[in-house]
DNA sequence: ATGACTGACGATGTCAGA
């Protein structure tokens, strides 16, 4: 089974790409992030047709997150618990043959002496609080837009970004909280090695200069990591026409 | 180089992204 996550960057205008993309690989379960549309103007059909169930929690213009799956989206819930109907769309779960899937758009955080900041880092443990929700599923996945690099091997310029938005020590000390509920990094599992980035700036020709961060992540739990038995970067795809600044990342499970 | 490019909204610019 494979799992994939990415930020699409509006699902629209990324329509055509998402498509190709799913008819490539056959990946099983796709979560999106930056999806930009209210949910009646998804395009919803074009993914049925391809024996797809959608869950979607969208809104216009900004954030907005999306799960495809070929298998049966069970028990979906949307936004944080005991506020499903959020302004901002940024989270989203199902229950997939068994494993509790959740999807999050974390805020960017615009720069570390600004408000949206100290929202990101809020929002953080507000998730980290509601993965208390899943204690009882046995198979966890987090993934997402994380808008944080994790380590020096995470960033193109390590002295440029230390102590910057996506590499703060907030930031990194949030996130490592909310890894502490159990959760390990898949692609680390596999490959050790820098320069391995899921985002590039759309200018100065960053992506052709290898100029990006690390920032979208699959983490699992001890049991599906045990199922674990690939995790990848899609890379060509960031090459492809028009495309998302955010590039897929994707597993493999083992049934 | 506090730049660059892309998308939405809805307009010939402004905001946000990361």
């Amino acid at each position: 089974m494979m799992i994939a996550s990415w930020n699409v960057n509006s699902i629209r205008a990324r329509t055509d790409a998402v498509l190709a993309w799913l008819d490539r690989t056959q990946c099983d379960v796709l979560c999106m992030q930056e999806t930009k549309v209210v949910d009646g103007e998804f395009p919803r059909d074009e993914f049925v047709r391809r024996g797809y169930e959608l869950a979607i929690s969208g809104q216009a213009t900004y954030n907005g997150v999306a799960i495809a799956s070929r298998h049966p989206l069970e028990d979906v819930r949307a936004g944080f618990l005991g506020d499903p109907d959020a302004s901002e769309k940024r989270i989203l779960s199902a229950r997939v043959r068994g494993s509790r899937i959740v999807t999050v758009y974390v805020p960017n955080g615009k720069n570390i002496e600004s408000e949206a900041f100290r929202y990101k880092l809020g929002w953080l443990e507000r998730l980290r609080m509601n993965l208390t929700q899943y204690l009882h599923d046995k198979e966890l996945l987090l993934c997402g837009d994380f808008n944080i690099a994790r380590e020096e091997r995470d960033v193109f310029d390590v002295e440029k970004m230390r102590g910057q938005l996506h590499f703060h020590p907030d930031e990194h000390r949030a996130l490592a909280h909310l890894l502490d509920f159990g959760l390990q990094d898949s692609l680390r599992k596999f490959h050790p090695e820098a320069g391995l980035y899921t985002w590039w700036d759309y200018r100065a020709g960053s992506f052709r200069r290898n100029r990006g961060l690390r920032i979208d992540y699959i983490f699992l739990n001890d049991a599906l990591a045990e199922r674990c038995t690939e995790a990848g970067i899609d890379k060509a795809e960031r090459s492809g026409p028009k495309p998302s600044d955010h590039t897929p990342v994707y597993i493999r499970l083992k049934d």
